[in-house]
DNA sequence: ATTGGCAGTCTCGATCACCGAGTGCTAACT
DNA sequence: AGTTAGCACTCGGTGATCGAGACTGCCAAT
């Protein structure tokens, strides 16, 4: 493989001609169908000589000597930087979004879920949602519930009416009087801050009754280094529309792909990764770096919760994708669960 | 196909032997195999001949001419009645169970994700766990959160830590002091009912203030109504098990199947069917009533939360299954269940 | 630089023959 | 009556062969 040439003009459009035809087809395209669909002004030979440099500098590729070409990763990101054009999204998909937000439960979950279901139906490929990251979510009310004596329910409304709970062990026995107290008094030190900053903020507790602040301490221990080691949650829909694309019928991809969507861990890391300031960041084959995603591509931007609180949403598909249709209509997504989240109450 | 005679001792071996083996092997089982790995003292032209009889009643049947012989949907069902040997457990399976138990979450999602996965783990098949029924389960704790002035976030407290949350519109604004005086008073009257009982024990409020009392009528009114109508959620582990099942290479009966397990709401009536009395009930083949189950067999069994409360939880998993080992491992996985769920508190 | 022509390569599908597994039937045997 | 050996027959699966078709790469002419 050569070093990456910048393509003339003549390249760059037929490397979009392979790409656009590719995806639609399935099929490798040959040097005949280019000349007739895309080039009438060019003879078959001619572009047969500017395939065979397209497949020289690693943009292309040929499953076997008689067939047409299909494009290589790197091939895709060429055409997914420079010759891709902006897709609107039909009418027909905003209005299918619009209605499946309208019916969506009011309630981040509910949402999200919503989102995810929607984003493979008008993909057509499996879809990824993380649910936003709570670190920097503020605190709007915090409630504690005795489960037994020395068990203790904590219930956190963050902001956008998000729930988070957990269980609490503490040394002695406390009533759920005493319990209804200390939420009163953390109520109103706590409120609008973020989990973070919770630690922090544990001196302006006052010193009144030391055993009273030691259970705080123990309650804000633990809220902390909850929300901090808390696993990303990855909601995944549609794994029946990856099962219609041809590339999948040998299930020997699809198995290394489940195994990769149910464990979960793996994908929250990589969709962590995203990065807040682009718009739709594209990965394709090889350049992911589970080899479960080998020949899959990844189209994922983020949503926004509040000011700064983001998830990551996007679409796991073929290689061979729509990628100027699957890259709107992600967007499209992303921004209507933004809408969605943002009326949600603050 | 002639009416279901009872079958004669021999008749009965020679269909076990042949779901045994078919179950094994994958492979049409003949004549030739069955006498000389399990009726040694018979011929093979014996066992033709007897084979023949049970293709004729209906308890088997061949996929061509010259292959060996398959059971039918009825013959796997006498062999689950009658014939099915009662198996254990291996101690290395139970050993998985406690484990992963023993590190799951202390909620009651939680433990209903670990068993979902540890399930599908040790069966290799689909698991599928519902949500235990919360219209029976008593309500342990009421609270109040103002969203905004005219939104209140209810969030119920019941039996086993489960959390239940909703939004509700009010038709007047309402400070987050009064929510929180109105749930103290929740919190006296309701403690230790069940949803349904709420409507019904209306009156015990008293007719002290007017408006306060229409607000919490329009909440409990809220609260019923959405239980009521809540579906239940299936959660679902271990798909990447069933593609390693050579019945589910053509993806084709797996799209069917996805849909059913993404969708979820055909599901939930499947198991919301399955009788708390039983033990473990099995449904094979096109006795299920979706036609993406023809070629599959559930073995479902329920999990107990508190005294009324319980659950469904299953696997799903091809006819060719080893029913045995999977009846014996989805009851060990109820069972732990059931039992990680009561030390959970109450 | 482009093009027409042409020989060469490779896949795919159809056809065919063959092997082997397994059956059903009949006649003999206990 | 039930059981068995023997045998002819059926049928799916495998592998080989062959031809058609699709493209290519190369070369010589434009």
């Amino acid at each position: 493989m050569l070093e990456p040439s910048p393509l003339d003009e003549r390249k760059q459009q037929i490397l979009k001609a392979v790409v656009s035809d590719y995806t639609v087809t399935g099929m490798p395209v040959g040097s005949q169908v280019l000349a007739a669909k895309y080039f009438i002004a060019l003879s078959s030979a001619t572009i047969r000589n500017e395939l065979a440099d397209l497949v020289g500098t690693g943009y292309l590729q040929q499953p076997h000597t008689s067939a047409g070409r299909i494009p290589t990763d790197r091939g895709y990101r060429y055409f997914v930087d420079f010759l891709m054009e902006p897709e609107a999204a039909s009418a027909t998909v905003r209005r299918t979004v619009r209605q499946e937000f309208e019916s969506a439960p009011r309630s981040v979950d509910g949402i999200l879920e919503k989102a995810a279901m929607v984003l493979s139906q008008v993909t057509e490929n499996v879809s990824l949602v993380t649910a936003p990251e709570v670190s920097e979510s503020r605190i709007k009310h915090i409630d504690l519930v005795s489960l037994e004596p020395q068990s203790v329910l904590i219930i956190l409304v963050l902001e956008g009416n998000l729930i988070k709970q957990q269980v609490v062990h503490l040394e002695r026995a406390t009533t759920q009087e005493d319990l209804s107290r200390m939420a009163a008094m953390l109520n109103q030190k706590v409120k609008g801050q973020t989990a973070d900053e919770l630690s922090s903020r544990l001196d302006l507790l006052g010193p009144d009754r030391a055993e009273q602040r030691r259970i705080i301490e123990r309650l804000i221990e633990s809220i902390t280094t909850h929300q901090a080691q808390r696993q990303t949650i990855v909601l995944h829909d549609g794994v029946r529309n990856l099962l219609r694309h041809p590339e999948f019928v040998e299930v020997g991809r699809l198995e290394e792909l489940m195994e990769l969507l149910e464990q979960g861990a793996q994908l929250a890391s990589i969709l962590q990764q995203v990065e807040f300031e682009k718009d739709v960041e594209i990965v394709i084959g090889r350049e992911n770096t589970s080899s479960g995603l080998r020949e899959c591509s990844l189209v994922l931007t983020t949503y926004k919760m509040a000011d700064r609180i983001r998830g990551t949403i996007g679409v796991i598909g073929p290689t061979r994708m729509h990628y100027g249709q699957v890259v709107a209509r992600v967007r499209l997504v992303s921004h209507a669960t933004s809408d969605v989240l943002a009326h949600l109450g603050n």
